[in-house]
DNA sequence: CTGTTAGCGCATTCAG
DNA sequence: CTGAATGCGCTAACAG
């Protein structure tokens, strides 16, 4: 890359200063109408864009945010990255990317590594392990997504509604035997919450709850659909579209075929497999719009840390 | 963020010159072995690390690098992300993170941000319609992945290699009767090279070719397989996972399972889905770590541009 | 070998 | 309303 223009640049050939140059960049008041139109002019023709460097150094901020992923091939926090990245870079601030893999240690690692760096502000992609003490620090310019934490902005999907709505749909369909497959409670959102207003609803309706609890992964819904079906079970509730998939493939196999599946998720693939399938979409994009929208509140002292809920919404 | 140390701060706290502090931090030679000890030593008690801005502004750069994916659920293209985050955090580059969704109107969007923001590098995922005089300016300093064109570097994957495993292997199985689900020609890698591929080995064993394009989601593939099964059809290559997805959709609802099916792309789920498919990998992994590793030598101008080719692998 | 000096491009006083 | 001067944190060129 040669030699860019300067704010110094500008200035000569517009006939001004350097301190007026920089005023019109930042829309300052103080620069008469006229003076203004002649320095965007002189800006515009040259496509001018001040140093981000030289910017930084003088105000602390360099405008980057750092985006901790769990997984890159995570379906849903896709969803919510893809919302998110155009927000971020509509207000000027680029986002680098960073996966956790799940390891809080290596959620440390890179915390370390921005401190260092010295970024605006992070959005992180929670799971279990990932404790307030450890983000306690950036309380005030991290957004915690699809998790919560004291005193620290979060940004959290309506585990309970998602259920209650597909339950109500099953219910309302005349299914009266509707089992459950799920996460194990040490993951609070998507694990016990999730499974407990499954609970929740089957007593208030007095249904028999009949649930399994094997993870998160395809594979254990595989091998563990089993347990839960019985002679009369006439649907089948899936925590995640994972789990739905490792049930769907068993179902396939042996020739199951007259069983309601319902799962929260909506990912696009599940949705091609099973355009039956009933699924609630916890609102990824959403999230995602809604997490860059608050850090860069926070950001510009705009905002305190708060918990957000987005709601489910049936598909 | 509270007052951060400078390296003034850490020149008076070791008793030595600002400039010998630099030329610790840089590993420069000229400083004594006892001076250069003593200034690691305040370095590390109080873990300072000198400023990103301040150094991009002296030194032209500021260690930063773009990536632009087609899209964030790409399979493939997150397996390469994911070996190329910890390549360049490595060297110390901090990659953004875009998305082009195919669309060069964005990716001319994004590469004009880019270079008003003045980034070291970038590593473009290719798709149908990127030309090289799009990319011309950034020749010394972009790295294109999955396609080639004249002049800037590329990491491309063995689309003819990764075809020819797959019918060696079908072939030496007994299959005499494969047909291929693949790409229009218009996208010229998985288009074109990959069913060039697959007519080449038919007519070199004398078989008959019976294929059928219709495009690369699991929707087309689906739709499409029939035109391609005959009652003596033993085995098909599909020419991407998506394909062969939306293939064994359609092979199940018939009930069709006497059908051996290959593919090129190793994602887990097909593996997950179908662990009896025989499939290549086309070296995602290695292509973002030699395309990560390319880029920063080019940056740093140890390397010229180059056209690399990831070989495939039989899993 | 080491300290001093002078900018890099910009935002921010401070005078006009 | 506007321009000149100052310094952000750092590296490079220059003296000791």
């Amino acid at each position: 890359m040669q030699n860019r223009l300067t704010i110094k640049d500008i200035a000569r050939l517009s006939g001004v200063g350097k301190s007026t140059v920089s005023r019109v960049l930042n829309n300052e008041s103080g620069v008469s109408q006229h003076t203004r139109e002649r320095v965007e002019a002189v800006v515009n023709q040259h496509g001018f864009s001040p140093s981000r460097s030289a910017r930084a150094m003088r105000g602390q901020s360099d405008k980057v945010v750092a985006i901790i992923v769990s997984r890159l091939d995570s379906r849903s926090e896709n969803l919510a990255v893809q919302t998110m990245l155009p927000a971020f870079y509509a207000q000027g601030y680029d986002p680098i990317m960073m996966e956790s893999q799940f390891s809080t240690e290596r959620v440390e690692e890179h915390l370390q590594m921005l401190s260092r760096r010295n970024v605006d502000g992070i959005v992180l992609f929670g799971f279990t392990g990932v404790t307030q003490e450890l983000l306690a620090v950036w309380q005030s310019s991290l957004v915690l997504l699809a998790r919560d934490a004291n005193g620290i902005s979060s940004v959290c999907y309506d585990d309970e509604g998602a259920i209650r709505i597909l339950m109500e749909n099953l219910y309302a369909r005349g299914h009266r035997y509707i089992s459950f497959l799920g996460v194990p409670h040490c993951d609070i959102t998507t694990g016990k919450r999730r499974h407990d207003a499954y609970l929740a609803f089957c007593q208030q309706h007095h249904l028999e709850p009949r649930s399994v609890l094997p993870g998160l992964g395809m594979k254990q819904g595989y091998e563990h659909v089993a347990q839960v079906l019985s002679p009369n079970t006439t649907a089948l509730l899936c925590a995640t579209d994972s789990l739905a998939l490792g049930a769907s493939k068993y179902l396939q196999e042996q020739r199951i075929d007259n069983l309601q599946l319902a799962s929260v998720g909506n990912t696009p693939l599940i949705t091609f497999l099973h355009p039956e399938i009933i699924t609630v979409d916890p609102g990824y994009a959403q999230a995602g719009r809604q997490a860059a929208a608050q850090l860069i509140d926070q950001i510009n002292d705009r905002a305190s840390p708060r918990q957000i809920v987005v709601p489910a919404r049936l598909v």
